[in-house]
DNA sequence: CGAACCTTACCACGATCGTGTCAAGGTTTG
DNA sequence: CAAACCTTGACACGATCGTGGTAAGGTTCG
């Protein structure tokens, strides 16, 4: 058998077993496995396990952090709901006047009242 | 004067005021200030707080997970890195005896080889 | 068979996240 | 001036992160 076991791949890459598994767990490197379900580690594990090792040093980014950025780069849906967030119009609504918005500093009641409808309307333009 | 101080802010939008300061912590909403250092909420900084909030309800996304996502936006040297070690090369060195490797294990060696090929040309489909 | 591996599943523990509250002090306004 | 705001900073506290350990049990190999 020419893969590394959990152990060995630790010892080689600098890692612990434990976070070894960890990073499995956060979705980062998935080792296959042997019949019995032993993690099996290659050269393209190994290599990954180190470069990400870099990853993480040379720029003050998490595990987790990284697992994220992951997520965003398979989630379609999610990356392109933050590019929306990111990019909202920071233009004020022009059809709105400003009158709803003046008329809205009276007392707590009409002030509610007035972001309700800020919001219905808000949400009509970006449908 | 047109904007929202803080309370105000909050009680308009479902947010504390204690989590409004959190998001500008997070450096994702930082409304302006007036001259004695009050935060002000102006119609934009309210609507990015609702949709915020509606991204992290419908996205299952953490606010840190947010803020992470806009410094990936905004260090393009991150951003890169983090490109980089995704796309790293799953093919085994050549120049390296590939004797050791090749022998070892061929269905499998020959399974995970056709994943990684079939892994990146779907990743140059997608670009 | 027995030693030395591996697996998953827990307990532990400091660090950070998400959130509230409180204190000490400056600002606005009736 | 005094009430009612605002500011930053701190303490608190449950939840998760990053990491180590241990226990109970299966696997591999000499």
């Amino acid at each position: 058998m020419d893969a590394l076991t959990i152990h060995e791949a630790a010892s080689t890459t600098g890692w612990s077993a434990r976070m070894l598994r960890y990073v499995e767990r956060a979705g980062l490197i998935e080792p296959r496995r042997s019949a019995a379900g032993y993690r099996l580690y290659g050269p393209e594990e190994l290599q990954r396990l180190r470069t990400l090792r870099e990853l993480l040093d040379q720029n003050d980014v998490s595990l987790t952090e990284v697992g994220f950025a992951l997520r965003l780069r398979r989630d379609e849906e999610l990356s392109a709901a933050l590019e929306g967030w990111f990019e909202e119009e920071p233009a004020r609504p022009v059809d709105v006047p400003a009158a709803d918005w003046l008329l809205w500093e009276q007392d707590k009641h009409e002030k509610l009242l007035a972001a309700a409808t800020l919001h219905a309307t808000q949400m009509m333009e970006t449908r």
